[in-house]
DNA sequence: GACTTGATGATAACGAATATCAATATCAAA
DNA sequence: TTTGATATTGATATTCGTTATCATCAAGTC
């Protein structure tokens, strides 16, 4: 099902309403394959349209992430921001603490993993955030001798 | 090395002062085995002494941490809190969404496995935190038939 | 003991997320 | 199409944990 039929379909299930709003903020977002942050986001609407409040981008990535469109990414930097989830495979992420440049990883293996243990504490699993930091290769250039 | 002989070994060696209060903090933090806040840290200290202020509380955990004496945990709820790291293992934690309840969980394949996804990237490790959210097994009671 | 300068505590500033509220838009029913 | 109940909106206030500020105080050196 397209992504955007989706959504539509969560807010008539939830009794909500469609809104010009409501579609020009999922258009953008749906178009563009990155982390965003709330202010981003509203910072890309805006300069299609001038009469979209941050209030509104706000609310409108909530009700994305509660449709399973998105899903909320925190990299502890006291930000959230959101990624396309709806249609993508899940994967974690592998971020550089020098540059903040990140790569998604993903193992079979790890996830099955990480099931076995959740399972060996009697808890079922929801879902999981594996953020792995390090250097990456360019910042780490001539670091070989410490 | 005792955890307090490290600390004031690090002190020394930033240029740094031992003070009452430093003092004070860190006893009360090595005692208790658990894993917290700023602002609970600061409550149990101040039953014993009136005279610590938040913020050296606050300054003095990130001192810990720069110590290597404790980590910082995230869980994503938009509170810092610390935890024990000099002279234990390294751990992931699985936490009930529901209760909040959580399990210190490790295993040396996933760690493993890890490693080896971060060398095919050309990244060097530094750290990395693993949190799985799920439903304990006491939130899960009689819920088996959905 | 005096001096240099780091440390402290109270509180202000900060910033992202969330709440508030009057005005407005949606949409089902008439 | 018009109406009316109410969901939605944008501007802004509020919240709350973290961090910065600064005058005063104290640790450590001589
Ligand atoms: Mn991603
Ligand atoms: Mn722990
Ligand atoms: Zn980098
Ligand atoms: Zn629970």
């Amino acid at each position: 099902m397209d992504a955007k039929v989706k959504f539509n379909k969560f807010l008539i299930n939830k009794g909500l309403r469609q809104t010009k709003q409501r579609d020009e903020i999922v258009n953008v977002f749906l178009r563009l394959e990155r982390h965003l942050s709330t202010q981003e986001l509203f910072d890309i609407v805006r300069k299609k349209d001038k009469d979209v409040g941050y209030a509104t981008v706000a609310r409108t990535l909530k009700l994305l992430a509660e449709s399973g469109l998105c899903r909320v990414v925190d990299f502890g930097d006291g930000v959230q921001r959101f990624e396309h989830k709806y249609g993508h495979e899940h994967h974690d992420h592998l971020i550089c603490s020098k540059c903040g440049k990140f790569v998604e990883i993903y193992s079979k293996k790890l996830e099955k993993l990480q099931e076995e243990l959740v399972r060996k504490h009697g808890y079922t699993q929801e879902y999981h955030k594996l953020d792995i930091f390090g250097i990456c290769p360019r910042c780490g250039k001539g670091k070989q001798v410490v």
